[in-house]
DNA sequence: ATTACGTCCTGTCGGC
DNA sequence: TGCCGACAGGACGTAA
């Protein structure tokens, strides 16, 4: 469930465990996700001490005190796991926690805790890269800002939109343009801020786009604060319950009554460069 | 240059 | 119960 909201959720379990750790016990059950693992993956990250654990968009950083970052990117169904418990005399890790969980490492500090990466579909992947070279590296060179940060605001996306003819739908999931929106936030902050996702991005007014940013902020934030209250169970094996998903105003809700005060309107799916947009007609109309 | 589409992979859910 | 298609929160590569 990874978007900005969750990967920050991720980032906020794994801290507490992982920051001033040695990762110890490093194991990968198959050569790749979604790119194949680095080279020498495991003895690189052995032994290593992670002195951070950061987010940029919806990646994980992890900068070690080897020189280079460890890097987890979610896709769409990766999940780390803490299991919390004491390894004690195990000369290895723990077994498998089921059939998807293609790494495992621990992390010692005062204890041991085990952490695995599990992904179904493999959509994730895992890098290692000099630390120095992680901003020109082609997985963060081009991405836009953050959308909490200091860079994203209407201004910067009447410049990002200026003549786009696609969607403003499509734009903004665009992580060049904003980085760490995905589908469900895209929906949500559009219809917050009362605009259709059919417009072209280029077309929508100053005001509108300065609306825009305020609730792609909006949501991110209210989001963010309610996987907060879940993060134990973010870490815990059954991870994945974010608890914003039961405010979300149009996602998942084809058919149902809009949301919008005095609204009569009903929730509509269309799909958008193949994905789902939901959206109510009757006050997202431009 | 921008935009559109197919692809990677597995699991789940709804309909018949 | 079983089978089949649709769909899933991401991002890349290729082609128009």
């Amino acid at each position: 469930m990874p978007e900005l909201p969750e990967v920050e959720t991720v980032r906020r379990g794994l801290t507490p465990v992982l920051e001033g750790a040695r990762l110890t016990h490093v194991r990968i059950n198959r050569p790749d996700l979604r790119f194949p693992f680095p080279e020498r993956f495991v003895e690189r990250l052995e032994g290593a001490r992670v002195e951070r654990i950061d987010r940029r968009a919806k990646y994980l950083l992890a900068p070690l005190s080897t020189g280079e970052t460890w890097i987890t990117h979610l896709g769409m169904t990766g999940r780390f796991t803490l299991d919390g418990r004491q390894l004690g005399e195990f000369e290895e890790p723990a077994p498998i926690a089921g059939k998807h969980e293609h790494f495992s490492a621990c992390a010692e500090r005062d204890g041991r805790t085990r952490i695995g990466f599990a992904d179904a579909r493999r959509f994730g992947f895992m890098g290692l890269i000099p630390t120095a070279e992680v901003e020109t590296h082609p997985w963060f060179a081009g991405l836009g800002p953050e959308p909490l940060g200091d860079g994203f605001s209407g201004a910067h996306l009447a410049e990002a939109f200026a003549g786009k003819k696609q969607t403003i739908k499509v734009s903004l999931l665009d992580q060049r343009i904003v980085a760490g929106l995905g589908n469900i936030y895209v929906c949500e902050a559009l219809f917050r801020a009362r605009i259709s996702p059919l417009v072209a991005a280029g077309a929508v007014s100053r005001p509108r786009l300065e609306r825009l940013a305020t609730q792609v902020r909006a949501v991110l934030d209210d989001a963010i604060a309610a996987g907060g209250s879940t993060l134990r169970d973010f870490a815990n094996a059954e991870g994945g319950q974010g608890y914003f998903q039961h405010r979300f105003d149009v996602y998942g809700r084809e058919g149902q009554p809009c949301r919008g005060e005095g609204c009569t309107g009903v929730v509509r799916r269309i799909v958008q460069g193949g994905r789902s947009t939901f959206y109510c007609p009757s006050c997202q109309r431009r």
